[in-house]
DNA sequence: AGCTTTCGCTACGACCCGTAGCGTAATGCC
DNA sequence: GGCATTACGCTACGGGTCGTAGCGAAAGCT
């Protein structure tokens, strides 16, 4: 985390109070403004700190939004429930209560737009936000491959791909449910979703 | 669509060709831009056309970038192709491939984000885009229980739910596999992405 | 003709951006 | 304690975009 600062430069240290502050008030705005029209200044003065130490620490809105929102992401565990089905419930239902917030709603869904063409961006949301998700993923697919509900992967390569799909699958089927069609992902929807993915993976429920 | 102009009304009817060029030039400038840098002043420079013409057509930037994309999906039809399996590789096929243009990833994900703080802009993206998408699913569904490969769904709101279910695993996973892993829905994939889903449609592939 | 609406153009205040410059505060090193 | 170095708060600024108003001209209808 602090790559930038070798041991202890010389010098007045930054503040890490003001870091919190800030990203707090970053959601905050995202809240009460939403993403088009949450602006710098307006961050600055909600978190009590001057416009250009804003700067100093990010380089824009995308990187200030990005660093706010996966913060909201910390809370995400996986859960031991004792199968399968039970453990993917409790992990989607985290998932779909984090994007039910409007912070996430408004703020990922535009910094993912944005990195699109902005490959810095891009790296920077997959190192602190999905990267955490599928770390999820995998370490699920691997309890539930040594309880026997799983078939073992022998080919690293095939593994690997497999990963990715069930990633894509769950995560999009949840963002797609909560932000386009604009309804809740509850626990009667993530039941069965839960089923059909189970049994497209097993080929039994 | 000319639900404004109830028959012919009195004085200079709006120019047809002024709104094709504006949408196109909306789609280049998203393509050389992306979302955020666009701005509707140089739309309208791009279009040939005064940048009040485009303010008396539409609200704002919104629903402007919706109606541009919304033409990529003109081209969406769902094939015969014999069977429900090559009929779901066809038509996500031809999703992927839309999304793979640069005009759709940057400018579809960011009116998304804008829409979750604006019913009107969620209603018209669903009115033009994602309606379109999900006549789509229920068609196949359709054809597929006239085939015998889909059991029949006697319950009508057991049958929306789980259309509604279908949709957004579907156009979830391709998205998400598009935008945020960063990662072609090439051939390869979409056949692992339908063999999982259709054995948890049916138990059987 | 006369009426109505659209169009292109110019101009405008308002807002936000991102940066520069300055004096002050906080730390490490000698 | 003094000194160098960095962070901080504040103010001010040019540049860009927004969305609108006002005007005269153009293009339809009756």
């Amino acid at each position: 985390m602090q790559s930038r600062t070798p041991a202890s430069r010389p010098g007045r240290p930054r503040s890490a109070a003001a870091d919190t502050a800030i990203l707090a008030a970053t959601r905050e705005a995202l809240v009460e403004l939403g993403w088009s029209k949450l602006t710098l200044g307006d961050v600055a003065t909600r978190a009590g700190v001057a416009k250009t130490t804003l700067y100093r620490r990010w380089a824009g809105k995308n990187e200030l939004v990005v660093d706010a929102v996966a913060e909201l992401f910390d809370e995400l565990e996986l859960p031991d429930r004792g199968s399968l089905a039970a453990d993917i419930e409790g992990v989607v239902l985290q998932f779909a209560a984090i994007l039910a917030r409007p912070e996430a709603k408004s703020g990922l869904m535009a910094v993912v737009a944005e990195s699109t063409r902005d490959d810095a961006l891009r790296e920077r949301i997959r190192a602190s936000i999905v990267d955490r998700q599928m770390r999820l993923v995998l370490a699920g697919r691997a309890r539930a491959q040594r309880r026997g509900e799983l078939p073992p992967e022998p080919d690293p390569a095939e593994a690997a791909r497999t990963g990715d799909l069930i990633f894509d699958v769950v995560a999009g089927a949840v963002v797609h449910r909560t932000l386009v069609s604009g309804k809740p992902a509850d626990e009667d929807w993530v039941r069965s979703f839960t089923r059909v993915l189970l049994l497209g993976l097993t080929g039994t429920s």
